[in-house]
DNA sequence: CGCTCGATATTCT
DNA sequence: GAATATCGAGCGA
């Protein structure tokens, strides 16, 4: 079943929290043919508005982030540090103004040796842990920013998925309100990255 | 293992 | 000019 807005529209830490379990689908032409690569979601980072200092969203809205604003279900990819792009969804309760979900790891489960060629890791724990890694093994770019992700004919959806056990930690590679409770893993998955367990 | 560092777009000061 | 929601290479123990 493909997540609707109804899901999106919900506080953003509670989506964060609910997505730990969904299948991530992004369906491609590759070699001239559709190609579906798709992966568990183990890992995810809530992200608020003004009353949340790590958050794009801030200081207000920007030409990067606008995704953050609009429709709820909506993809928000930005570049960072030059070189990776990072993948999140907007998420928020109807009364806040802001809010995405950093997705920042999956278990890959479709398309695995499609995803590879982008990479070329021997081990698939590095294939898309990590929410650089991810959009490198799934071909995500600011092409794909603001893309509906509750309809499955834009390339890049969430599914709902089995219950999996879910932990809350602290946010990962940031300096500002790292300590909330605000990042989600399901800390029996064999597919965290080795940074990722060693916060858990 | 663990630590340091370079890459370098976007935003903010 | 500085900081950043990252990753991987290179180095030393």
């Amino acid at each position: 079943m493909i997540l609707e807005e109804s899901f999106y529209s919900r506080a953003t830490v509670q989506v964060a929290s609910d997505l730990i379990g969904c299948l991530l689908v992004r369906t491609l032409d590759l070699d001239g043919k559709r190609q579906r690569l798709a992966g568990v979601i183990v890992e995810t980072e809530a992200y608020g508005h003004a009353d949340d200092p790590a958050s794009h969203a801030c200081k207000g809205m920007t030409r990067r982030n606008e995704a953050m604003f609009g429709r709820v279900g909506r993809s928000y990819v930005y570049f960072t540090y030059g070189s990776h792009h990072c993948l999140n969804v907007s998420a928020r309760s109807p009364e806040a103004a802001a809010g995405a979900v950093l997705i920042r790891g999956i278990e890959p489960l479709e398309g695995v040796e499609e995803m590879n060629r982008f990479r070329q890791v021997g081990d698939m724990r590095l294939l898309a842990s990590g929410p650089g890694r991810l959009t490198q093994a799934m071909q995500i770019t600011l092409d794909h920013n603001g893309v509906d992700m509750t309809d499955p004919r834009s390339g890049l959806c969430i599914l709902g998925g089995s219950k999996r056990s879910v932990a809350a930690t602290a946010r990962i590679g940031i300096t500002k309100a790292a300590e909330r409770p605000w990042r989600f893993v399901d800390p029996q998955s064999p597919f965290l990255s080795r940074k990722a367990r060693s916060y858990s």
